[in-house]
DNA sequence: TGAACTGTAAAAGTTACGATTACAGTAACA
DNA sequence: TGTTACTGTAATCGTAACTTTTACAGTTCA
């Protein structure tokens, strides 16, 4: 699994403790553990979806611009992610019923499985994440 | 998604095709255009669990010994590619109560991911890809 | 005995990922 | 207005993961 996914959500569950005022990618990044400029990077996306907003300059920073419960594990997966379950099988051998046609048959029932993954990641907003977290610590 | 697992899955329907006699390695790897070496490999694992069976020396090669619709794609994907969903996020920084508990939830979640993943896996056994097989041929 | 296989380990090559560096742009504030 | 503190983004570098390749021991059959 792509970890912008999870580097995504951290991030996000980190801005929804702090919606009150802006956070850094310093800030974020050495919670999540990472480079700075990755959650630059990610957020970003983030950013083009209306998820949060960023400004610039001193005091400036991320800082979530939608309700906590109107955003989910799939909207994140989506746009960090899609796609990632395909697998990479390039080679086709036409010579060979099975080489010629497998990479499309793999690439249906890989477009179900990331369907049904959907249907499981819909379930989970960030406020869940945010209650999960805090139960995690109780 | 681990390409160990699309492989299994080529080689064994390469398999079902050919249940009469064995296949050899060389076969295989020609047909999923990687090295034979990989197939042995990959091969070695689906032996172990009883799926096929081998035989060294002259003639000898793979060949299947259950019924083709008795293995389904989430045995494969157990024996192959459990947890590759789980993202590797090791990191987990105490000093924040996101960085701190974030892992222990994530795991939680992309386990019952997995869970969601294994029911779709279940219902696609060999057979059913020999069959799609046929179909995208046509 | 030699040819055709599997079974494995180890080395070498390649690709993908993430960190780092660099720098342009913007905003606040002294 | 100039310095400091940020975001935004591209490019380079290092490293880990994945594959191929090489090598060779063991097995089977003719």
């Amino acid at each position: 699994m792509n970890s912008d996914f999870t580097l995504a959500i951290h991030s996000l569950t980190y801005l929804a403790l702090q919606t009150d005022r802006m956070s850094t990618s310093d800030a974020i990044s050495e919670s999540a553990g990472v480079h700075p400029v990755r959650i630059r990077k990610v957020l970003s996306l983030l950013k083009k979806q209306g998820f949060i907003a960023s400004k610039e300059g001193t005091g400036g920073g991320f800082i979530f611009a939608m309700d906590l419960s109107d955003i989910n594990l799939w909207d994140i997966y989506k746009i960090t992610s899609e796609g990632a379950l395909q697998p990479k099988c390039t080679a086709t051998n036409d010579k060979c019923l099975v080489g010629a046609n497998m990479k499309n048959v793999l690439f249906q029932i890989f477009l179900g499985a990331e369907e049904k993954l959907g249907d499981y990641l819909k379930d989970y907003t960030i406020k869940d994440i945010v209650e999960m977290i805090h139960q995690e610590k109780a």
